[in-house]
DNA sequence: GTGTTTGCAAAGTGTTTGCAATTTA
DNA sequence: TAAATTGCAAACACTTTGCAAACAC
């Protein structure tokens, strides 16, 4: 890291430590994409559209390493994958307990709080199995009338 | 249809009428899928599944069929798609309301019956939208003890 | 300096498509 | 015969990988 960015990124500098806390160097790719993700608001990004972000940031950041990036972030607990659509891998900033609405015509999930959504009855995992998850997508489309 | 086709699937008369009742002809491809898909228990199936499945069955069936028959099953409600890995599609023979087992080490998928797993609350649909389903995946590993 | 990370381009995987030949009705 | 369907091969979208150059520590 340059001393001008190390300048840049003092403004951003709890992103450093949650970067090395997850066991990986601080790189300025790691950086960046961290601040896209982490800055406001919880989201949901794909790598395309993670990766377009950073472009239109002139962050120069390539596919392959977003790829990878969301991959470390979702193994060390930064993100978390959710599989709505068989074409394309979607990353959620929330790791919290929650579900999704998936809009099917625009690819776009928005958030369910735990507490709107609940279980009254789960089954018992099958023998010798553990539940990793129980992964609630609520698929909407627009209202035809 | 050759005449000799015709006999070899007399057996199976119920799958022609129910190709014929969908909308579709029922050519050999089909009716060879169909009595894959249809004729014990409910299944769930991958198109490279299904597909060495005709292979196995000396059945000539492309790939390419196999896709568009899966497709063509959903859509007219033959089959229902089931999404719980962002890398291949599921078809389920089990058209009905219920969740499922993803066991995510080997990609197998068991049914779980609607009446073993409810929901309490389900939040409205967002202005102007419409829910189409609630689709509950409950992904379980095996136990490390 | 050593080990990690990046970016490119190539390869991979699962799926769809264009189109001529075949089959169904 | 007209319209639908098939199968191949090519195209596709998304994702992963191999490896030399660049970077972090």
């Amino acid at each position: 890291m340059t001393e001008l960015w190390k300048q840049h990124m003092r403004p951003y500098s709890h992103f450093l430590d949650q970067i090395r806390l997850a066991g990986l160097r601080p790189t300025r790719q790691r950086l960046a994409l961290a601040k896209l993700l982490f800055s406001g608001e919880n989201r949901h990004v794909t790598a395309e559209s993670l990766h377009g972000e950073a472009q239109a940031e002139k962050m120069r950041v390539s596919l392959a390493t977003v790829y990878n990036t969301l991959h470390q972030f979702t193994s060390t607990g930064l993100l978390r994958e959710i599989v709505v659509d068989a074409q394309r891998s979607y990353f959620d900033t929330n790791t919290g307990d929650h579900h999704h609405f998936y809009f099917e015509e625009n690819g776009m999930l928005t958030d369910i709080s735990d507490d709107m959504m609940s279980l009254t009855k789960v089954p018992a995992a099958p023998e010798g199995m553990a539940i990793k998850s129980v992964d609630i997508v609520v698929r909407v489309v627009e209202k035809t009338q």
